[in-house]
DNA sequence: GACCCGCATTGATTTAAATCAACCAACCCT
DNA sequence: AGGGTTGGTTGATTTAAATCAATGCGGGTC
């Protein structure tokens, strides 16, 4: 558990590795010169809570690397997940003072950071931070509504299905893997995890990722190491359109 | 079914009853010039279906009056509500050529509609519509957050309630209702369409309302008109944090 | 008035997933 | 090497909601 911090962390915005996903994708590099004055790298354990639901949030940021979750939690205890940060995500609303959500890191990780204030008044005056930030936002208000359905209509089998299809798939596209062949991932998230997001409980998870894999659908290394042989198989279970839409 | 058309439509930005509310809201006097001379109305009777699913889309626009849903539907027919349309929300996606999700009239409605071209155009020389666009996604966003809670957590009586504390709380944030006393609003969804939003059968649907209504939790005129005695009963019913967070 | 038709309710039965309960296997400590 | 802890699996039983099936009701129309 031991961590070496700053050693890791990328300095200039001109080598980071989400230097072309992130909120600052569109930035000339004379906006980046004044993103590079005012941000500031946090890195968290996993396991770590960066962000308590109702708490005042002084901050926005991108996730640089690791992985953390969106949460949010009924008084009785029951937890639905809401989101998934991956690397590139951003994380904070503009405009709102208090965080709506639990984040939650679930590796370790690293986060770039700007103060809230301003941040909001740099993006006041670059357009090109607010137009990426409302395409941000919009893919992420699609990839919600995908998964209202998942938690309205789909069936346990399915909703594993589909949790599988979408690592996948953004594992391949973070990753640059070819298209063809078996696909091969880490699932980032424990069988718990994978309830709180699939409004499952963890038994059931386990179950019906057992019983994918006996039926073939996929394959298991460990608990964590997936091999998909198939992956329109895998879109077929899923209960999608199986037309292959393979990778953006 | 007699339509009478043009007629009740408003002709200039300035006297629309959701100016201020939609993606033109923060639009100074001369971008709303513009927009005047770009935008044009369009009126659909209940049930009618406005965008196909997978469709092209060559516009974008606001909803003016009435009431539409976005749905999702899978091969086998289950169908999921993704979004609930009232006034002064905005249908499209600038910078989308195919729509993602069915758009249906539940009442008669009116939309002030913009070619998908002129209006992209016109957000990338008018910060303040962007702004605007920015600021209703993220609102958008964080209610799909919710619902995602509401679908993978809640159970069906509480399902219900959390519907009923939604309609009612947007109801009387448009009709500017005083937040004292009980509350009446006309349900605007047959049974079927709720069940859609919630992920339920219609016929649970029909059950928890009868249920509510035993309970005194509301009370019903007809299968429609719903009143709540105790708004905080309600949302104890619902399962969420009963501090009465009225209004905005 | 008699007949539909679309919506809604209510009842009986089935079923998918939750719950309750053991048990397993890595991994980590000192 | 032993004991604890964390995450995962598997089995037996219960239960909430789905499904299957009638029945009710208000508003049109012929």
């Amino acid at each position: 558990m031991l961590k070496e911090k700053a050693s890791i962390i990328p300095h200039e915005c001109g080598d980071c590795p989400i230097r072309h996903r992130a909120v600052c994708a569109r930035c000339e590099s004379d906006e980046l010169e004044v993103l590079d004055q005012i941000k500031y790298y946090r890195s968290y354990e996993s396991g770590q809570t960066l962000i308590w639901s109702g708490d005042p949030m002084d901050f926005v940021g991108s996730v640089v690397s690791g992985i953390a979750t969106l949460t949010q939690t009924m008084e009785d205890g029951r937890t639905q997940m809401v989101g998934l940060l991956l690397p590139s995500d951003f994380v904070g609303r503009p405009g709102r003072n208090s965080a709506a959500y639990d984040v939650v890191a679930v590796t370790d990780m690293v986060m770039c950071c700007f103060r809230k204030k301003p941040f909001e008044e740099m993006m006041a005056r670059t357009p090109h931070i607010a137009q990426r930030l409302l395409e941000m936002t919009l893919d992420e208000l699609d990839a919600a509504r995908e998964w209202m359905l998942v938690l309205g209509r789909k069936t346990a089998r399915e909703k594993i299905a589909s949790l599988m299809a979408i690592i996948a798939r953004r594992d391949a596209t973070l990753n640059m893997n070819g298209t063809r062949g078996p696909l091969v991932f880490d699932l980032p998230l424990t069988r718990e995890a994978m309830a709180d997001y699939l409004g499952l409980t963890l038994e059931t998870v386990s179950r019906q990722v057992s019983a994918l894999k006996k039926d073939g659908v996929i394959e298991l290394e460990g608990k964590r190491r997936v091999t998909v042989p198939d992956f329109n198989r895998l879109l077929e279970e899923a209960g999608d359109d199986s037309d292959g839409g393979m990778l953006i």
